[in-house]
DNA sequence: AAGCCGGGGAG
DNA sequence: CTCCCAGGCTT
């Protein structure tokens, strides 16, 4: 069975003492503390599975009134099982997902069906009913028939990682497999279902998201975050970064002598140090694009360096076989995606002549040859840009 | 693995 | 106001 096998890959790094004392711990602290809420009234499974449903979605407060009125209007399975979709979309009404309530009518249809009206007892024949997953498989076999399940929600992952410092992504897979095979270690056999009731309420009430320091907590000589004032790193949730895109020009310049113009960027700019083509940012060149146009941006930016540019005395243009067919020099504008941790960048090469150099450069920049080129310190992107425009230059 | 589902609460 | 939350299903 999965429970052996994922022991086997994660052990608890904690001596059975350890273990023991922390079950002993924590149910007395939930013999003392715990909520009073209306399935807790019960052992009926049915009534369970109605308020585990319930729970996934909705702070307990918000469901105690939607689960009394559940109850009363469908007490059992059958009753759900042969209920019209009109009123359980009324119970239902304002709590939101309404797919799960249509599951849990298909999944009392198929306990009627294939297992005679009444639940399965384990967690894996639990899961094959509809709308029932690891969490809610778990919650059922231990709460309402005692098995010895975790049954792992937000509340139990926050606390595990932080009891034993688990700096993993708790979005992926393994991680979940660890923290499932340390509570199947750490579980009471003899009372699992009050086991992860009281993980549950201490994660409700005292070791909360924004609760750094819980001073109340029962667990505290358990909790390595605590001990070392950590818990602000734990959980980890790779956080979804919003990527910006943004859309620049790069130009490559060429001067009689076949060089190309680099720039090196300067501190606090992206990619700092590194050299690159001179990167505009602008909208990109569309096919209605003038000469002029796709040129503009690059005679601002030159006015403002130190290449003494003036119109006068220089003259830019696009490479000769693209001035005057507009088709084959779209074709020939090629785009590069660029993906960083935070932003998207489409970047668009655009080769340009121009008739002469300019001999008073800083160190930031410099017209090179395509050999003294490979050898400066380039980003990917770069690497990318250059690549794309040259294929065999070899970079 | 990632998007979707839909409310409520926190900031 | 926007952001975030918690599970399970679907692709």
């Amino acid at each position: 069975m999965k429970r052996v096998k994922i022991i086997e890959e994660f052990p608890i790094p904690w001596s059975e003492a350890t273990i023991q004392a922390f079950r002993e711990t924590l149910l007395a602290w939930y013999d003392q503390e715990k909520r009073d809420l209306p399935w807790r009234q019960t052992k009926d499974p049915y009534k369970i599975w109605v308020s585990e449903i319930m729970l996934q979605q909705t702070q307990v407060n918000t469901v105690i009134p939607y689960y009394e009125r559940f109850i009363e209007a469908l007490p059992n399975i059958q009753a759900l099982a042969e209920a019209e979709e009109e009123t359980l979309l009324n119970l239902w009404q304002g709590l939101g997902y309404y797919s799960r309530v249509r599951n849990m009518q298909t999944a009392a249809q198929q306990v009627m069906g294939e297992y005679g009206g009444q639940l399965p007892k384990t967690a894996e024949a639990l899961r094959t009913l509809k709308g029932i997953g690891p969490y809610t498989a778990g919650a059922i076999a231990s709460i309402a028939f005692g098995e010895p399940e975790p049954a792992v929600d937000g509340n139990l992952m926050r606390i595990v990682t932080r009891l034993f410092e688990i700096g993993e992504d708790i979005g992926k897979a393994s991680t979940k497999r660890q923290i499932t095979a340390y509570l199947y270690q750490m579980i009471d056999p003899k009372r699992p279902g009050d086991f992860n009731q009281a993980l549950m309420d201490l994660g409700a009430t005292i070791m909360t998201p924004a609760n750094l320091t819980p001073e109340l907590s029962p667990l505290k000589a358990f909790d390595q975050s605590y001990q070392h004032g950590t818990a602000e790193l734990y959980p980890v949730k790779k956080s979804k970064v919003t990527v910006t895109e943004h859309s620049f020009l790069a130009y490559i310049l060429m001067n009689p002598n076949g060089e190309v113009l680099f720039r090196k960027h300067g501190e606090g700019e992206l990619l700092t140090g590194l050299w690159h083509f001179p990167l505009i940012e602008q909208t990109l060149v569309m096919d209605e694009a003038t000469e002029q146009e796709m040129l503009e941006p690059l005679t601002d930016w030159l006015t403002g360096t130190d290449l003494a540019f003036s119109k006068e005395q220089f003259h830019l243009s696009l490479p000769q076989a693209y001035r005057y067919d507009r088709e084959q020099l779209l074709r020939h504008l090629p785009l590069v995606k660029h993906q960083f941790s935070h932003r998207l960048w489409y970047v668009q090469l655009v080769p340009v002549q121009v008739n002469q150099s300019s001999n008073s450069l800083s160190g930031q920049l410099e017209w090179l040859t395509l050999e003294e080129l490979k050898t400066y310190p380039m980003s990917t992107l770069q690497t990318k840009l250059l690549q794309r425009w040259l294929p065999d230059l070899g970079v």
